[in-house]
DNA sequence: TACTGAAGTCACCGGTTAGTGACTTCAGGC
DNA sequence: GCCTGAAGTCACTAACCGGTGACTTCAGTA
């Protein structure tokens, strides 16, 4: 009846790959094989074998294609170090919670060590990685007297986390992350401790 | 030859739940299953039905044990607000990253929503939500103009992603979790990020 | 028009899983 | 000493997985 195969490679190949990010997303990495990602695209799985070489060659293809769907083109804040971390982990943050494909990676990286995560993490961190060195590049440098490494990894690790937990139970040390409320509180407190840590008084001395 | 059945149910009990926890926390939560279970205890999987009613069972069986593992009697440390939480939350990062029980468990809750996960979790997050509640009615009460749960959480979210990381691929944010130094500049990060978010001098005037 | 090769389908294989029924083995009470 | 019931073992089913070989169907081309 329907005819959803019109002998198109590269269609097919592309519907393989919508398909991928689709369960990766929805239903999650334990269901993320060969037959549930056929399944969803409407055709066999030999194709995968054939067009990607299996489903670790199919995670390669789709990490390749993550810096497009994770393209974070915020504006930088002007200011000093402080305000531009602060404005970059706030974006950060949002566009990490609206990315489910992202989030369903990160998880699956705490999980897993396997061929298929390493290749869509890699490619994620490669993506991820540019992004904050380019936004970096356009700062202030950092107080020389503060460990700003350790302190940014801190305050990112909090946003994965707290991103993660976000659609799983929806609850956090008491916190309620279903709340938009919550969340407002979250990057308030955040910008606290970004602009406590990273005090404007050390940044202006700079400007001089 | 071996003579590991002494038809002892309690004993055979006993075994189940110690073969549950080391597959868990050595396997991962994608090997916990009757099977393996069974086989690390040397017994058949039948009898994780009959005394437990499942899988199911097992975990939360296991989960009521967690709070003999998560023991934490950490001495708390005198001082203000900040300082105590400083000294609990570092308390707590050594004791999670020692524990590689429980930082499955919590990755797991990130990837999964199965009802034996959820049995595991709820005891879980009932026996450190009592001793936190325990802890912080020692402590003195934070200062009234901050958000310290949404503080607390963001830290505390940390930990648990910088804990989770540690032994997956021992890397974040460009910092190597594998050297104990990097373990030394985070902690000192978070007493940084503590001691400025609440500072002793508003908890000074709490003393008069 | 006939052929060739690629696109796509189907059926199977071996392995692993959760779960169950039937069986044997033993210990304690009468 | 026997008998009942529980502890433990074994074998099996049904369903799923990844992976592969054989097959059909079609499009472009000579």
């Amino acid at each position: 009846m329907s005819r959803p195969t019109e002998r198109d490679r590269d269609a097919t190949r592309a519907r393989l790959l919508d398909a991928a990010a689709q369960v990766l997303s929805r239903k999650g990495y334990s269901d993320f094989g060969v037959n549930a990602v056929a399944r969803e695209a409407g055709c066999d799985k030999v194709l995968i074998y054939r067009y990607f070489g299996g489903l670790e060659g199919l995670a390669q293809a789709l990490g390749e294609r993550l810096d497009v769907w994770l393209r974070l083109d915020l504006p930088l804040a002007p200011g000093g170090y402080g305000m531009v971390m602060g404005g970059l982990l706030g974006g950060y943050l949002q566009a990490l919670r609206a990315n489910g494909l992202v989030k369903r990676i990160l998880a699956w990286e705490l999980v897993d060590t396997g061929p298929t995560v390493r290749a869509l993490g890699a490619a994620k961190s490669r993506a991820v990685s540019a992004w904050f060195q380019r936004a970096r590049a356009q700062a202030a440098p950092p107080p020389a007297d503060l460990d700003a490494p350790a302190i940014n990894a801190i305050l990112l690790a909090a946003a994965h986390h707290l991103a993660l937990r976000e659609d799983h139970d929806g609850t956090f040390a008491g916190l309620d992350l279903t709340q938009p409320d919550t969340w407002r509180r979250i990057e308030t407190a955040m910008d606290l401790l970004i602009a406590r840590a990273y005090p404007a008084a050390a940044e202006d001395r700079r400007h001089d």
